[in-house]
RNA sequence: GGCCCGGUGGUCAAGCGGUUAAGACACCGCCCUUUCACGGCGGUAACACGGGUUCGAUUCCCGUCCGGGUCACCA
């Protein structure tokens, strides 16, 4: 034993992995980093009839693209193994037995439809009647050797009531009578998930238990059982509910209808690993000087138990755009470029600059999944209304536009070289000589070049990125629009 | 329904007995500008309610209301 921060991250294998578990693993991963600790993670598998196929290499690559490495598990190995409760299996029955020797613990042999009647019986269900607790040992022996199927239940105590601490719900006393005779073992020989859960964390040594707030009021249990076995209990450190909001304006815990909500579908609609974890950290805890931007290490420097909220947090999808725009603001041009890459092939198959076409849409993007609406007119243009050149702001019209774009096009023709630079002097100069604001020369050009109300970028980047030939192509054309 | 938890602007939130009640997102306006954006500046907007305790409550206590969670051989 030593005093090291041990944390551990226990997911099922369901086949994607909901925000909520996302930042519960991110605030373990920090619980135990921000201490010099360990970050273990643990599969738990113990439903069998739930197990989805490649459900744990999703969890693997979803923790390595949202940074949060363990320390150990499944695949890292560690001293504590096996690290998948299937695995596991073989460990968890002696505890139960040895719960039973000590009168801690019964066998219970009642057939699932007999505790169905008892529940139709109560709306609410006051639950198992504990029919089994008391049975006399021989019929208890009688059932055992005829090979009846059975459960093993925990006896609870019948009167007084059970308290602990919580590190962010502070102390909270929950009556006993309140507590079922919980099962440990399942028929099919399988621990249940909070028995397996208890003597897991306990032999893997797990020093601070991190989970939702849905846990808060069965937590009582988790107790008498650690006690039942004279064990230390670990500090408990239960989170806020990530809440979704519904049309109506009401709130409800975060799920499909609200939206994406796997760290899956999250990339998939454009949003980038860093901004995600960053988002999340701030639902539900807030640092001492309100800073926003973090970066995993800066989290992990900052964090603090104490930082964490109690009341539930609606998901904001706004907020979460806004960080991923910083983050994608935050990029060289390079770096940008790359990550816009499969959403630029979509639509751009003319060999076009990239990393121009990158430059002119960053500071403009907020999802990545923005992109391709935003450029496809480079790749071919739409059909356009000459309504568009017309504009109060920069001052055009449909009388003044064919003069200008002509004026345009004939200086642009005469162009020796064509870059970015020659091209702005080009119509710079020509809005000097025409006695125009640089608007106005610039509007009807960057209308015939797009044939877009708005772009990402003005009329030089454009016509920069389209080439000479496209671009004068594009401007012929919108001349002949005019007339 | 019992039990548990929560309740500061639309959202995330700071606050921890005395504040002009921060900040961010969103929204609105202005400026900048070759469009839209970006950026800059400014603005609208909050302590659920009722009782206490106190010289003084957003802050502490009680009640009400509202919201959420939980009551499985699911995790």
């Amino acid at each position: 034993m030593s005093d090291t921060v041990r944390t551990r991250y226990a997911p099922s294998p369901t086949g994607f992995m909901h925000v909520g578990n996302l930042r519960t693993a991110l605030y373990e991963y920090l619980v135990a980093k921000s201490q010099g600790g360990k970050f273990v993670l643990r599969i738990e598998d113990t439903d069998q009839e739930r197990k989805v196929e490649g459900a744990v290499d999703l969890i693997y690559r979803t923790l390595e693209r949202a940074g949060l490495k363990h320390d150990e598990g499944p695949d890292v190995g560690g001293e504590y193994g096996p690290y998948v409760q299937s695995e596991r299996r073989g460990m968890y029955l002696p505890y139960a037995e040895q719960l039973v020797r000590e009168g801690k613990a019964y066998y219970c042999f009642c057939s699932k439809e007999r505790l169905e009647s008892l529940k139709d019986n109560d709306e609410f269900g006051t639950g198992y009647d504990r029919h089994c607790r008391d049975l006399p040992q021989e019929e208890v022996d009688r059932l055992l050797g005829e090979g009846a199927e059975y459960v093993i239940r925990q006896k609870m105590p019948l009167e007084g009531s059970t308290t602990f601490e919580d590190a962010v719900y502070g102390t909270i006393t929950v009556e006993n009578s309140e507590l079922q005779d919980q099962i440990l073992i399942k028929a099919d020989g399988f621990p249940t998930y909070n028995f397996a859960n208890v003597i897991d964390d306990h032999t893997m040594n797990i020093t601070h238990v991190v989970r939702g707030c849905e846990y808060l009021s069965s937590t009582p249990k988790y107790n008498l059982l650690y006690e039942a076995f004279g064990w230390e209990i670990p500090t408990y450190i239960h989170l806020p509910l990530i809440m979704g909001k519904n049309e109506d304006g009401t709130v409800s815990k975060l799920s499909k209808r609200h939206g994406a909500t796997s760290f899956e579908d999250l990339t998939n609609d454009g949003y980038l690993p860093e901004a995600i974890i960053n988002y999340i950290a701030l639902l539900g805890w807030c640092p001492t000087d309100n800073t926003e931007i973090f970066t995993l290490e800066e989290l992990t420097e900052a964090f603090s138990i104490s930082g964490i909220s109690k009341s539930p947090a609606v998901f904001d999808y706004d907020k979460l755009e806004w960080f991923n725009g910083e983050y994608i603001k935050a990029m060289t041009v390079e770096q940008f470029a790359e990550v816009a890459k499969p959403y630029f092939e979509q639509v751009i198959k003319k060999p076009l600059d990239l990393v121009k076409i990158a430059g002119i849409l960053q500071k403009r993007t907020t999802k990545l999944t923005q992109i391709p609406e935003k450029i496809a007119f480079l790749e071919e243009q739409p059909d356009y209304d000459k309504e568009l050149f017309v504009n109060k702001k920069s001052k055009t019209t449909l009388e003044n536009s064919p003069a200008l774009l002509e004026a345009a096009t004939a200086a642009l023709e005469e162009l020796d070289e064509w870059t970015f630079d020659a091209i702005h002097d080009c119509l710079i100069s020509l809005a000097e000589r025409l006695g125009v604001k640089n608007g106005t020369a610039m509007w009807p050009v960057r209308i015939a070049a797009s044939g877009m109300a708005v772009t990402p970028g003005g009329a030089v980047e454009i016509l920069d990125i389209l080439g000479r030939d496209e671009s004068l192509k594009r401007l012929h054309k919108g001349l002949e629009k005019l007339k």
